[in-house]
RNA sequence: GUGGCUGUAGCUCAGUUGGUUAGAGCACCAGAUUGUGGAUCUGGGGGCCGGGGGUUCAAGUCCCCUCAGCCACCCCA
């Protein structure tokens, strides 16, 4: 019989890997937990206007990349790309706007239909912050801290940089997108086959092109800082210092846009050139017309999601395992013994490994092998005497004691 | 979706201009050691050479298709 695959662009986590994801979920949780927020999770698929009508009809993400399908019900559901739409639709579903302002921690599996690459999965996974309800620059500047403190906890911070941008109000976005698509259509002939195309879709998207050709004719094009309003520039002036009374280092980069449509004034990405093309490793950005686009209450949000295979690619070295007390019974009546033994060592929070088969010598090699602090060895001879053998696997040392002592003298081994 | 590179044992890889029964290291299993692990020695199990088709007396090797991974683009976490 052929071998099993797994679908195109999913992999298994086996342990190494499901040990290292649980980790960066656990830390990035505990960090925000200190920071107010609290685990949400909302379904894995919702219905496809969720997603269609939030992150804009002609985003890559909405037009080739979604997991749509037909429910039975005639439905059409889709698997989702990604949290902050979902998160938003709880929220209105939930009727939590007398609660505001409210801060969220979600983790999980996210599904995009690309061509699979390295750090770039269909099924991948992602953390998730989402403050909401709060309209000022304090909120930017205290999601931004968030992300900080995440990357810090998980030792990568040295090798990202956080790169910044504004889009400003809708005011703001509105007048430079036409002098923008004025300009770029005075190019046209100079640009690449796909930023026309962009000029057409997301005339946003020309600015971060990595052809040459474009990036001269952006070298030349207005600039967005040109065209904020007012309050659009002031607000971005009081989160940037924000972030310099912090001490969080970042680029101004006005050619960095988002490509989902919910997005509006703050938008930042941690990148790094460790991963490839695949550089960045989180980012996030301010979304006050979302929740009323949804049909909720208006209310001003803005959040961040980073990618944990990503993470987990950077991080130095993956948590190892707690390690086992090994039992190692001699003998029919020993083997039973261990058993009891076993469960009640466990219940006082130790962790036991016992090898169901082999010799004496086998079963000191899987002690070994499972990287045991110490292997308990009785049969007949110690359980007559009320004893057991506690070897010290580390220093070869052996001893034996009293069956009532072993709890204390394991505490002090771990 | 576009272009390119690569698929040989669980892992990392050899395999000559096409030529007997496809190899190594590590890992795994067992024995040397029937109450003592790591080291050593000995032996063993493991491969539709990614899959399918073609050329040939003969294909791991050449050609085509396909699947998958990787790299870049696109896009994005």
């Amino acid at each position: 019989m052929k071998k099993p695959q797994p679908v195109r662009g999913t992999h298994d986590l086996l342990p190494g890997d499901a040990r290292a994801h649980a980790a960066i979920v656990a830390t990035a949780q505990g960090i925000a937990g200190r920071h107010g927020y609290h685990p949400i999770a909302t379904p894995i698929f919702e219905f496809t206007d969720v997603f269609a009508r939030t992150l804009g009809e002609t985003s890559d993400v909405v037009t080739k990349e979604m997991y749509s399908f037909e429910d039975k019900g005639g439905d059409s559901l889709t698997l989702r790309p990604e949290g902050t739409a979902s998160i938003a639709r709880a929220f209105i579903s939930g009727g939590l706007q007398q609660d505001l302002p409210l801060r969220f921690f979600m983790s999980g599996p996210m599904f995009r239909r690309e061509r699979p690459q390295k750090g770039r999965q269909r099924q991948f996974h992602q953390i998730d912050a989402e403050l909401i309800g709060v309209a000022t620059p304090h909120a930017d500047i205290e999601v931004i801290a968030l992300a900080d403190a995440v990357l810090d906890a998980l030792g990568v911070k040295q090798d990202v940089s956080l790169e910044l941008n504004t889009l400003g109000d809708t005011e703001s976005r509105e007048a430079y997108r036409g002098v923008l698509v004025e300009y770029l259509r005075d190019h046209v002939s100079e640009l690449s086959d796909d930023s026309r195309d962009r000029l057409e879709r997301n005339p946003l998207r020309v600015l971060d092109s990595k052809n040459q050709q474009d990036k001269q004719v952006v070298e030349g094009a207005p600039k967005s800082s040109d065209y904020l309003t007012a309050a659009a520039s002031d607000f971005f002036g009081a989160v940037c210092e924000g972030l310099n009374d912090l001490g969080i280092a970042y680029n101004i980069n006005t050619r960095m846009v988002r490509g989902l449509d919910y997005y509006c004034h703050t938008a930042f990405e941690f990148v790094t050139a460790r991963l490839g093309a695949q550089g960045t490793v989180l980012a996030g950005g301010r979304y006050d017309g979302l929740i009323e686009l949804m049909g909720g209450p208006s209310t001003p949000g803005i959040g961040w999601a980073a990618g944990i295979e990503r993470l987990a690619m950077m991080v130095a070295a993956p948590p190892a395992p707690p390690r086992p007390i090994a039992l190692v019974p001699v003998g029919g009546a020993a083997e039973r013994r261990a058993m009891v033994m076993a469960r009640d060592l466990r219940a006082a929070g130790l962790s036991i490994d016992i090898a169901y088969s082999g010799n004496l010598s086998r079963r000191m090699k899987r002690a070994n092998k499972v990287n045991a602090r110490a292997a308990i060895v009785f049969g007949d001879d110690e359980l007559e005497r009320g004893g057991v053998s506690l070897r010290d696997l580390d220093s070869g040392e052996q001893i034996e004691i009293k069956q009532d002592e072993l709890e204390h003298r394991l505490a002090a081994l771990v």
